[in-house]
DNA sequence: TTCCCTGTGCAACACTATAACATGCGAGTG
DNA sequence: CACTCGCATGTTATAGTGTTGCACAGGGAA
């Protein structure tokens, strides 16, 4: 019965950049097993969704793409998107328009999002008990569920009782 | 440990004259008691997502109000639309922008939908399990829950098993 | 009357996403 | 080697969704 955490909330001390090279090598291992390919465009969308635990828009990635290589336009960005959603890389946060990685690309999954208001920290969830409850609660109307959105605002640890010297306006650590 | 369905599925055949009717009594009631100003530009659009049991979108609406008030824009229908969602009297479906009516606008909630992905009926619950697990699950995780999005796609009862002769095209019904 | 508040009209714009077609490029094949 | 097939990308345009800013109208309060 214990919740199944797929990326909790993060420390603001945490070692990031483990986050971001365990998300890349992961991912890269992944294409290779399936055959299918993490071009140097895709990766690139991966690492800077990966550069911070909170959500990120289409347009800002595009912005980012834009600085570094000058023929990006929206197909670009998008194009990489559908890649890495396809592929269980990223997910996407329909409330919010945007997108945040996957702490468990390994295997496909809906995830559950606990969404800071504050401070715009994501934690993902894919909770058996959650999904349950919800497929029980349709079963009562006859209804045959096949995917869940379920995105949650509201305060992360920090911005809840944050301590001194704790800082709480950014999740991009 | 019910279910608490506010808008169930509805069956082909039922008296859909009543549910508009009812909501609109409804609404103006409330808004009377409220004080706020269920004008004829809102109590339209109200009437207009009323039409069916099926999300209506933004543009659709406005194609459908320019109709009849060529000084219609995206405005109009947006200041509508943000006071019904402000009242409760509709709810805003994330994951396919678009709006549909509250069967229990008295008081305030967050719903939590299923969506036929055949014939886009929607059924509405608000269901204390549900809410009492997610925020079990976020409070494990010192998340404190402010609001929920929860959206339900799979296949409505009537699409899941279709009788002879029972329409599943649309829910406009 | 004058003032103020709310709702609406109107024009432009910002943001999100997709369509359609052209180009490039590498893997396989003869 | 030439050929071509499939996929990724480049490029332009467009569709879809939502907001800003300011002007104007009406009704009640001072
Ligand atoms: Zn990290
Ligand atoms: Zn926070
Ligand atoms: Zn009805
Ligand atoms: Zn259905």
């Amino acid at each position: 019965m214990a919740t199944s955490v797929v990326t909790p909330f993060k420390h603001a001390d945490h070692d990031h950049g483990h986050c971001v090279d365990d998300a890349l090598a992961q991912a890269e291992r992944q294409c290779r097993q399936r055959g299918v390919r993490l071009t140097p465009i895709r990766r690139r969308v991966l690492e800077l969704i990966w550069n911070g635990h909170a959500p990120v828009k289409a347009y800002d990635l595009l912005d980012r793409l834009r600085a570094e290589r000058r023929s990006a336009a929206p197909p670009t960005v998008y194009r990489a998107l559908d890649f890495l959603l396809e592929e269980g890389l990223i997910h996407r946060i329909e409330s919010l328009n945007a997108y945040i990685g996957c702490g468990s690309p390994a295997h496909p999954h809906v995830g559950q999002f606990l969404i800071c208001e504050q401070c715009h920290a994501v934690a993902e969830l894919d909770d058996n008990d959650v999904h349950r409850v919800l497929s029980a609660k349709a079963g009562e109307l006859g209804f045959l569920v096949s995917s869940q959105t379920i995105e949650i605002n509201g305060l992360c640890p920090l911005c809840r009782d944050p301590s001194p010297g704790t800082a709480t306006g950014s999740a991009s650590g």
